[in-house]
DNA sequence: AAGCTACTTGACGTTTACGTAAACGTCAAG
DNA sequence: CTTGACGTTTACGTAAACGTCAAGTAGCTT
């Protein structure tokens, strides 16, 4: 007896709307099973939707997440096919390594304004006193 | 004689379209000076333009990017702002400190894809041979 | 049976981030 | 003096990612 969830069990899990939820769906992201016309969700289709999140934390359209899906199903292809798509995901990497070098460049400067702020609080507060 | 641009030195430099770059002008993101009516980029106009590359490479979007930059101008104002605005820049760490995180676990599944590819690829070069 | 609650499928609306086309000014080269 | 390359504004178009009704269904509960 494995887990399931409703439609709005992971909606308020996650934070969601329940439209964005079946927007997902509809995009291809989510295919759960169902119970009548009503959706059901297992613990894999809640492991999907959290990569979605993630995806979309990323800075990711649906459409890429989507293509990461495929990419993650997919290594059955041909050699070639099998190629382009390494391919990709070295373009992903040189990406993601992109935006982890620009987090630390903004983390510093978020460390430098906090100090600016720091100091002219203090001789605000000082001022008052 | 400080170095100064025009809209098409920076749309070739960066990749971009003038189009867009008068986008993020309507959107309060640059302030170009003019020569008549041609816009003049300034050197500090083109690190603007920098900063709000990256922002969007964090999937900022055009609106974040412009707070982030009157946050760095900002911080003049009364005590009950600072605060309000060095909690923002809070939330900022936090969020980037996930993307980080995110970015990580990615690049380890981006790994292990990688070698299940490698291998997959040797098979299928082995049978053909 | 009536009402509540959670689910369903449309279908149109909204915001963001530009694209694209029209219509025109400006300057240098041929 | 026209052509071409660059610039301008104005305005409508569009794709993505949902929001927001509307109208109906299905199962409980009182």
């Amino acid at each position: 007896m494995s887990q399931t969830y409703t439609i709005g069990d992971l909606s308020k899990e996650f934070g969601l709307t329940t439209r964005a939820i079946r927007h997902y769906e509809a995009e291809g992201l989510l295919a759960p099973s169902r119970d009548g016309q009503n959706r059901i969700y297992s613990a894999r289709d809640r492991v999907h939707l959290k990569l979605i999140l993630r995806g979309k934390r990323l800075g990711f359209s649906l459409k890429e997440i989507a293509e990461l899906f495929e990419m993650y199903d997919a290594p059955n292809g041909e050699v070639s096919q099998l190629e382009t798509f390494i391919e990709k995901m070295r373009q992903r990497r040189a990406a993601l390594l992109k935006q982890r070098d620009d987090i630390e460049r903004v983390l510093e400067e978020l460390d430098e304004l906090e100090e600016r702020c720091a100091e002219i609080l203090e001789k605000r507060k000082e001022a008052i006193a």
